[in-house]
Formats: structure tokens, C-alpha cells, sequence
DNA sequence: CTGAAAGCGCTTACAG
DNA sequence: CTGAAAGCGCTTACAG
């Protein structure tokens, strides 16, 4: 087969895609009139909508976002960090985000940071050089430098899932002390005396239990004892853990572990070992994740409405991005202890 | 505070962004300078260099990725679709895929598809919008729509996890039903008999769910018992499923389950129904999540590198956006039953 | 309702 | 080693 000689000289490129000028020779009309056929089509005639609805689908012709969105500054795109895509803690958080921004004509696009924080500045820069109509942090961030960049690119941001008095913008307030605290007055009121944490050393994670050690310490408990281990937390993480407790301080009568995962893991070792859960040791998880009411004994867990949150997030980014204040830049999220058989 | 009279008559944004050309006015450089100092340092001479460095950071610049990606069309993105982000069956592959990736200085999108895929051409559409640079599918795509758009784009496409004899562009190839016969053939061989499988209704769930059937059937073995469920499948699901199959035949000897998560829920049932496995009843899951190895008794399972696949079409990705062919375009991937105290 | 011109912020391709 | 010009594919802002 022989090459046809081109109308451009440069049309060199093997996989040129169609463009709107392509559209608009084919439908005998200008480009404007195929981009406002696309975006605003009751400005348009029918007659002339209907050649470019032709041509747009006798070319394959899908709009280029970078171009639109160089133009228009709106990318229409909105990025979520989130520590880890694995461990489902944020994935109602994830799909609600999804679902709530599509419905709004935004994508969201999840980005990991993993909870190490050590490339968190240069996948920031990676991410405001996209120019994103909004960032949804989950956590708070705090790298200067980062803080820095996300402020001076004017672009929208919610932290989430964690509380400042200092937020870069936009904040859903969680105060992780305030759980810890929660969760051991709980325990306390089940008449639980000597406690154990085992958590993972993340952030927020720590937070809990720096909680969770001063309401012990407010209602007269002995210094729970404490198990770190590195996040995101596992079954075989919690197995171990209370291996390593019982093997020393067999008088541990309660545990608040960092997930949901982990505490399934600490039940098992305890049907393991004969111990009784929740009259001999009372076991408390974090997240409650779909399998924490079906596992036996059910879990007792610490509840936070991450649907409500991603709804919310996308609400606030959706407001900016419409140029108005969204209703508040700070909301409180809500949190709960369910209450089920294992504590 | 007054407004300062700027140089620009149009400079009316609140929050123009800072440009290349900001960057080269303060630098007392061209543009040009500054682009070649950050993409190819070595071809700036050192005092420029440091010049256009310090600018940079004075001024916090953050290149324009849209501007970038639309005049050299290469968008320096990826993107990942999987069915969802819950249920961490695929976040090996997301790991790897994102660090290999970034080492080669592409960042990764990820979007869910979901099970339904009614979106699926929709989403589709929103990233062919973006060029990336290549597009990784969680399974084969099969609308014939969505094929033509994705051929016709240009871009490098690797379906994964399922296999096909028409893959759209390169494939890592994967025989859910050759996993299917594998099981049944592993069950038959434990001694077992009476086999039942208890699947979500996905694809590629469904289809090692035939291959399973074919495989019984060339055993010679009673029709296999047959359950069907919501995709991604829950513990509960498992425990639900299996206390529906002995309160009516009781004689089921071993369970395939499409997912991990479930096959725990089999286990838990069992043992609160005081059923031996895997004596009385064998159970395999399917992914070897971390929990796998850890629950009790630890689960008989199938194991599938995600962490291959995500570093391989990573790689098949590059080479092609470097404009080399992959060294090839259809790749096996491998799978292993992990044999372990359940079956 | 429709279109011609200009420009978003970069890099390509060329010249010196 | 450095820079001026042109253009990627759209939309804005204006004119008719």
C-alpha cells in the first residue's frame, strides 16, 4: 500500500488523533460550533447539532482534556491521597468520592502515599502539576514545603480523617485522641482493669492510643501495656501480638488494636489459646470493615462514616470549583463504638 | 491593602499560576532556558543553571503537566482500572505497577470500573480524554464500543488477569479455567467428592467456576453444588452460604470459594457448626491475601502474583511509549495452589 | 445562532 | 550553549 500524500507537510505522526478541527471539516461547520455542540448544545441549531453529533461518531472523536483544560484552567479532575490502597479503611471513602464527583462531571484520580510520607513532596508536585480542580488529603499534611505548594496553587484541598487547628483549606475534623479516649472509658465501664494497645505506627494510629494512655491514666489504670508494629496492620500481626502478651503478662484483660484486620488476628490466637473473648479479654478493633459483625465472636469496633466523608469532601471541592464558599470550611466527623460480642 | 497595577492588562485571575515565563523573567533567561534546565540540565551551562533554580524556588514553580503534555503529547500518565479498590485482591499489582511506574516517571491514575461495568465505556471516554500514555485494564474489555475507542486512540494497552484470543493490544494472560480445573483436580485428589462452589458473580469467577465443572465432570464426579453471590464477596457471604448447604445436603465434602474473604467465612461456619476441616470439608479461597496464611486453620488457596503483573505491564508500557515494541506482546501468567492446613 | 482571532503554557524544530 | 518562532487542541471573548 502506498502512503497518500498529506494536506499538512508535518502530518507525520503515525497515530494523529482526530481533533475537533477534524470534526468540524467533516460536519462542514467551525470548530466552535463542534465544541459548543459538545458542551452546550441548545446554543446550537439542530440541523447543525445533528451533522456534529454525525461526525463526531463516524470520527471516534473523544475531546482532548489536556487542551480543554490548559484553555479553560478546569481539568476537572480531582486527586485523593490516600495512605494505602490496600486495607479497606478508606475505600468507602474512595467510592463515594467516585460516585459523587462523577456526578458532578469531575474524575477522581487515587494516588497512594503510603504511610512512610517520604516521597509525599515530589508526588505532590506530580499531582498540583495536573493542576486538579481538587486534592483530598487523607490525613493532615505536614511538610512545609508541601503545605507551601499546595497554598500557593490556589487549588482547592480538604484534609480528612484527622484534625488541625492550622488546615491548609478546607477541613473534616476526626480527633483520633478523642477515640482512644472513647474506647478506653469504654473497656473501663466494661469492667476491664489492666489493658493492652497494640497498634500500628502510623500518625493516626498513634494518636488513638496517645489518647486511649491518658483517659487510662485520668480514671486510675496501671500504664496499659504497649505493642507497636509497622502499618498497615495484619491478622498474623495481631496473632503475634497476643502470642507475645500472653506469653509474658498473662493478666491482660483488654485490648484496643490500631484495625480491624489486626483484632481479627487477636481473636483467633485467642480461641488458640483457650482464652476467652470477651469475659477473660475483651477485644476492640478499628474501622469496621465488612467482615468485623461476621466474625466469631462478632467485633466490637470503632465506626466512622467514610461514605459521609467522601460525600462531603466532594461537595466542598465542587462548591470551589463553582467559585462560591462551600457552606463551612470545617466539619466534624462523627464517630461511634458498635457494640458486638467481643468486648 | 491596593491592588497593584500590572504589566498584563488581562492579569485579572486571583490566582494565576506561575509560569515558565515568571520563571525566565526573574532568571533572566528564555523560556527555553528554563525548560531545557529542568528536562536537561546538562545542556545548560552551570551559572544559567543555578540561576534558573533559584528562580524556580523562589517562585515555587510547578510545571504545567497539561501544557507539557499537550505540545509533546506525551502526558507522562497511566492509568489503572480494576473493579474496585476494596477488597485487595488486585493491590499487589497497584503496588507494584505505582513504583514501577514512577521509576520511569510516569504517575498512575486509578479508576474502578466496578463489577457492573455499565459505566464502562463512559469511563473510558473520561481517560482516552487525558492521553495517557498507556492504559492497563483489570480483565479483558468486551464492548465493542469501548474496543474501537481504546484501538483507534493509539494508546498502549495491557489487559491483565484474563485471557483472550483477541486481546486489543499486548495481554498478560491468565486461564481462570485452567485455575478452575486445577482446583477441582487438587479437591479429587485430597479424596474429596461431594464438591460445591460458592462464587460471585463476576466474570472471571464464573468462568473458573466452569472449568471446575468441566473438570468434575471429566472426573467423573457428581454435578458440583452451586451457590451464586454479589461481587466482591464477603465473609458473610461464605458463612451465609455454607450454613444454606447443611441445613439442606450435608454430604458436601470440599468448597471452592471465589475470593479469600469468603473462604473465611466458610471457615468461621464450620467451626461454629462444629464441621472438621478439612477432614469433613475441604475449603479453597482464591487470591492468598495476607490473612490467609495467618487464620486458623490457615487457608488451602490460589495464589496469583499481582506484584509480576504490575511490574511486567509496566514495563511492556514503557517500551512502548519510548516508542520500542515490548519484547512481547502476550505474556503468561503464572498461578500455584497454596497448599495449607484447609483443604 | 455562528465564526475568526487570540491565547492557555508549554516543547518542537530550527537557527545561530 | 541559547533563543525566537510556531504550534499542540482546545475555549474565551468578541463581533456579526
Amino acid at each position: 500500500m502506498k502512503e497518500e500524500s498529506s494536506e499538512h507537510p508535518a502530518a507525520e505522526r503515525v497515530h494523529a488523533s482526530v481533533t475537533l478541527r477534524d470534526v468540524a471539516r467533516l460536519a462542514g461547520v467551525s470548530s466552535m460550533t463542534v465544541s459548543r455542540a459538545i458542551h452546550a448544545p441548545d446554543r446550537v441549531s439542530a440541523p447543525l447539532r445533528q451533522r456534529v453529533d454525525d461526525a463526531v461518531r463516524a470520527l471516534g472523536y473523544v475531546p482532548n482534556l489536556m487542551a480543554n483544560g490548559l484553555r479553560s484552567s478546569r481539568s476537572y479532575l480531582v486527586t485523593a491521597l490516600v495512605p494505602t490502597i490496600a486495607g479497606s479503611l478508606f475505600s468507602d471513602m474512595v467510592r463515594s468520592l467516585t460516585e459523587a464527583l462523577e456526578a458532578r462531571g469531575f474524575q477522581l484520580m487515587v494516588g497512594q502515599i503510603g504511610y512512610g510520607r517520604s516521597r509525599e513532596d515530589d508526588l505532590l508536585r506530580a499531582i498540583i502539576g495536573r493542576r486538579p480542580d481538587g486534592i483530598v488529603l487523607t490525613g493532615i499534611l505536614h511538610s512545609e514545603e508541601g503545605r507551601g505548594m499546595l497554598i500557593s496553587s490556589g487549588i482547592p484541598v480538604v484534609e480528612t480523617w484527622d484534625t488541625t487547628p492550622h488546615p491548609i483549606d478546607m477541613l473534616l475534623s476526626l480527633s483520633h485522641e478523642a477515640i482512644g479516649r472513647r474506647v478506653c472509658e469504654f473497656l473501663h465501664g466494661r469492667g476491664k482493669r489492666r489493658l493492652a494497645l497494640f497498634s500500628g505506627k502510623d500518625e493516626r494510629a498513634e494518636r488513638r492510643m496517645r489518647g486511649f494512655l491518658r483517659a487510662a491514666s485520668d480514671l486510675g489504670l496501671d500504664a496499659p501495656l504497649l505493642r507497636w508494629m509497622d502499618s498497615p496492620t495484619t491478622h498474623r500481626q495481631g496473632r503475634e501480638a497476643l502470642a507475645a502478651v500472653f506469653e509474658g503478662d498473662a493478666r491482660v484483660d483488654g485490648v484496643f488494636c490500631s484495625s480491624d484486620m489486626m483484632a481479627t488476628g487477636v481473636l483467633t490466637e485467642a480461641r488458640a489459646r483457650g482464652i476467652a473473648v470477651p469475659d477473660r479479654l475483651a477485644v476492640v478493633g478499628f474501622g469496621d470493615l465488612d467482615f468485623a459483625e461476621s466474625v466469631a465472636p462478632a467485633l466490637t469496633t470503632v465506626r466512622i462514616d467514610g461514605g459521609a466523608i467522601g460525600a462531603m469532601a466532594a461537595r466542598m471541592i465542587a462548591a470551589r470549583a463553582d467559585g462560591q464558599s462551600p457552606p463551612q470550611r470545617i466539619v466534624e466527623v462523627e464517630f461511634s463504638i458498635v457494640e458486638r460480642e467481643s468486648a
